[in-house]
DNA sequence: GGCCGCATGTAATCTGTTACATGATTCT
DNA sequence: AGAATCATGTAACAGATTACATGCGGCC
């Protein structure tokens, strides 16, 4: 996990302090933000006692700092906050392309944080399209080496139709992207 | 994992069965069958650890049971095959088509074992459409009611366009089949 | 009074990976 | 003699889920 192995654990982590960056909350409302059928919700789940470990895990790595604050006569809650070190390495994940393993859940959140800035989800387009490109030509040339019409190409057959798609997904989003611009 | 949630593991037990169908095998070879890079290796990679466990797993289960043979002077191996229940249990997994999240691993693998006989190949991937066609409802729906423009109905276009994206590799290949076996 | 929502976590469990232990044979 | 391959597993750990424990305040 450590290494970015398990990107499932770090595009969360990373959305954590994505949320945070905007207001510090609690572990408590983190977990409903991310449990709406929207948003970021709309992309993954994540349980509540995993989300409590790992804002503590994001702790103890000083990305996040805490402090514990009793509104009224409710329950104490322990309110988090991004540090400059948290908030450096949201911006270096913001900016890097993900996997195209990782590109329904990874890219998909960092298009959600980058979504108010036309020039920050353009960048990410063109980051992620390369990524797809290199996939292609090395899926196509993994193809030409396969029997024709045997079991092999037909997969690769497979995930060169959903690279394409996605492709052709990112593609479409771009020339939004820039005729808005242009527009506004 | 026992309710089907966990289809990663299913697929691969799955797969041992319908390696066994074809011959008897001890773990090692099964193994080694796996680690290829063609075939069912080229859809993912067990750990050899973890094949000894489910092997196991599926013997007291009684899909498989086992003899140990002692070939020359060689180390001796315990030599897996499928049970009456264990054929039962793969031609039930085989004919019945995955989900879409699964059609990665589980639908390529059913391809896999199927890939012998056209009209398996063919209903299965009938079936498999229908799994498609209905997700693709649901989605364009969902693309509906979302906010135009936004983050959700992004997410929304981007998965529809993966989901047509297999639908349209499907269909290729159902045309092949088709022609194949009025060639044939 | 009883249930739901707020709010925090721990403990037990499950799943899977990595590392290791064992020992024979065959290849160099 | 030493390395690689055959062949089996166990043990320790890491990652994640489920279940549980706790307790206050407000609503019906």
């Amino acid at each position: 996990m450590r290494d970015g192995s398990r990107t499932n654990t770090t595009t969360i982590e990373f959305s954590l302090l994505g949320l945070l960056a905007d207001r510090p909350m609690h572990a408590y409302d983190l977990h409903k933000e991310l449990s709406r059928s929207t948003g970021l919700g709309l992309i993954w789940r994540v349980k509540q006692a995993r989300l409590y470990a790992i804002a503590a895990d994001l702790e103890t790595r000083g990305l996040l700092g805490s402090r514990t604050d009793q509104p009224g006569n409710r329950p104490a809650r322990r309110v988090f906050h991004l540090t400059e070190r948290g908030l450096a390495a949201f911006e270096q994940w913001l900016t890097t392309p993900a996997d195209w393993k990782d590109m329904r859940l990874d890219f998909l959140a960092k298009l959600y944080f980058a979504r108010n800035s036309g020039a920050a989800v353009n960048q990410l387009l063109t980051a992620e399209r390369a990524v797809c490109a290199a996939r292609l030509d090395r899926l196509r040339s993994q193809l030409r080496a396969a029997n024709i019409g045997g079991f092999d190409a037909q997969v690769y057959g497979y995930r060169i139709a959903l690279v394409e798609a996605a492709m052709g997904w990112m593609e479409g989003f771009t020339a939004r992207v820039l005729s808005e611009s242009a527009a506004g």
